[in-house]
DNA sequence: GAGTGTATAGAACGTTCGTTCTGTAGTCAA
DNA sequence: TTGACTACAGAACGAACGTTCTATACACTC
């Protein structure tokens, strides 16, 4: 049994590709065309195989749901090392569209310019995830539109107590000064992630 | 004529909220249930309003498409500002998914553990995107395996020509010293991105 | 060469899909 | 009160879907 277990995987990468591009499971009649064969009951084949190697599943109607993770495979600290192949079925996965946008319609990205912000991490040309909130809390980092510029800081709360507003905001760079409301800034956003890529 | 514009887009949310956690669209039975109707044929007429505000399209054999962007709003530089609703539809969309992790198979995510790399923008806690590869390149942030640890660091080309290897290990932050191969390291992947979330 | 298992073709079937047509209750304006 | 329009219900239809059964061509074994 199982002599071309080779060929079987062959036919799951090619739906699965067909899933990454399309977005979603092909029919039998696509099967059929994806893999070449002249017959429905051809593609009847070969999903039974796939679907006793669990590399797919059904729903309720008959139609195809991937069984294979969507995601990325998530390891431990940089400590734990890489995990063999017999390992790798206990990982976790990550789906960054969920993890760092849970909500699409008040998230926009950000192109970072400048250095104001680089000693938290944040480099020019970073992206930022922000998004738009009724209230904005001090000790997070905020979008803010100082005199019709737009800049990255700390929003801060003055020692003080709340005559004054009580807010401020502090740049994460010893070159550049705190900006004070009597500068008058309206805070447009505030910052949820960052990403770089190399 | 539009009298019910809202409605109309009550309806186009519930179903952009299916799609959202089914990852699929929905059937007209299933919008029939979704939105609470009895026949499919009210669905139809629902699904037609839908298709003239070009909030979804059809394929070629009746199933609904999302015409909505499925990523996020991508905004310039932090001085560009935010766009009011009426540019919004000029604005790129990104995926995530997509952009982080292009080869999902040889990719890893790792959450980084100490500070060796600080000065690089990458703070313990993140999580770093790294990818196996056959060859390593001078410049990269690669993880490596020092003496069965497993360590984070630039690699560096020795200034010498390459009789002895020519590659070691330099850290981002001056509290630590560079790793020379003298005490032999193997690199295991090498760092693509690097995600933080607040 | 007879038997067995694999891999496909071909045809037929019931279900689900999206479509279409007819009907009707309700609203609003003339 | 009539007419036009909106928002559904209900029924019927063809196309597409996944399923199943039979047949066949080929390889391998005994």
């Amino acid at each position: 049994m199982e002599k071309d277990a080779g060929d079987v995987r062959e036919y799951g990468e090619k739906m699965q590709r067909f899933f990454d591009s399309r977005r979603r499971m092909p029919s039998f009649s696509e099967l059929m065309v994806l893999w070449g064969y002249k017959t429905k009951s051809a593609v009847h084949y070969r999903v039974e195989q796939l679907l006793e190697a669990g590399f797919i599943s059904k729903d309720r109607s008959g139609h195809l749901l991937p069984q294979w993770e969507t995601g990325v495979r998530l390891l431990g600290l940089v400590e734990a090392g890489f995990p063999s192949p017999a390992e790798e079925e206990l990982l976790d996965v990550m789906d960054f569209d969920q993890y760092l946008t849970p909500n699409k319609e008040s998230s926009y990205i950000l192109k970072v310019k400048g250095d104001s912000m680089i000693d938290a991490g944040i480099q020019p040309g970073d992206m930022v995830i922000v998004e738009r909130k009724a209230q904005y809390k001090p000790g997070s980092i905020v979008v803010a539109n100082v005199d019709g510029e737009y800049t990255m800081k700390y929003l801060r709360k003055t020692a003080g107590t709340p005559p004054a507003g009580g807010f401020f905001l502090e740049p994460a760079n010893k070159n550049y000064k705190p900006i004070y409301p009597s500068e008058s800034f309206r805070i447009e956003a505030v910052v949820i992630a960052v990403v770089r890529k190399y």
